[in-house]
DNA sequence: CATAAGGGTTCCCCTGACTGGAAGGTCAAT
DNA sequence: ATTGACCTTCCAGTCAGGGGAACCCTTATG
């Protein structure tokens, strides 16, 4: 199979698959004329990366997660082990994410939002003290 | 003032802050031995900066929002638009997560974790029905 | 036979918002 | 004179691809 029907099957752009070649993701084969040729298993292993993508696991965690799909010898709790671990970066992103709305929601609730200048926001940004760092960034 | 004060006080590495003079977000002065010198309105300026991308506002609303901030004739039904927009960002980013939340929440609940293969995490990922797209990506 | 359309290929640059590190100049103190 | 802590510029890398150029392959059509 070749890369546009591989696109159409797994739902992934042929750009991304040409990209998990490099990667090492997958190994199409190649025909005479140079085009990639797909096998039933390779367009599974994508169909199976654009789920764990959509899921948000970085393309490291997919590369565990293929391994460890490949090896029936796995233990599960491995694969839940990532799963935990990522599950666990998506709750802080979610709790960080949420403080922000939090904030600004507050910012802007407090703007007129009219032709006049003063601006909540704006004063907010300006004037807010930040907690002084024990130690030097940068 | 030299970088690594400004650093301190505003809570901006200094790799940040000359990379915010790079991209002309601040103007700071040369002192005659080429070291940046920087104003209190650049300090300022920055942790303004610094405050706004806590926010998670994206460096060209920071832009903007430093313009008006600049501006005493601006209008606060602008800087408004700006957080409101982000907000709308924020919002869309944090059901995007919640949904990842909840599906990958449901498969670490079905697996076991222990030290046989059986994973339900992997059988989803492997097996699930993506919906047939009508047109060909990529 | 020429050519056009619609595949495919490689290659390199671009994204956002920095971060890391190398190579070297400056300054205060020892 | 030399350390050490500053500072400078510049280049490369991050993450996960996207855009587009320049070119090849295959099939259909005039």
């Amino acid at each position: 199979m070749n890369i546009g029907d591989v696109a159409t099957r797994s739902g992934l752009p042929s750009k991304t698959i040409r990209y998990y070649e490099d990667i090492g993701l997958v190994k199409p084969l190649r025909s005479a004329n140079g085009y990639r040729t797909f096998r039933d298993s390779d367009v599974h292993k994508l169909a199976f990366l654009g789920r764990a993508r959509a899921l948000g696991f970085s393309i490291e965690d997919c590369r565990s997660l293929i391994k460890l799909y490949e090896d029936t010898g796995r233990e599960s709790a491995e694969v839940k082990h990532i799963a935990e671990e990522h599950l666990t970066r998506i709750d802080s992103k979610i709790a960080e994410l949420a403080e922000m709305r939090a904030t600004l929601a507050t910012l802007v609730h407090a703007c007129a939002g009219d032709d006049r200048p003063d601006c909540p926001i704006l004063a907010d940004l300006a004037s807010k003290q930040q907690g002084a760092r024990l130690t030097k960034p940068g």
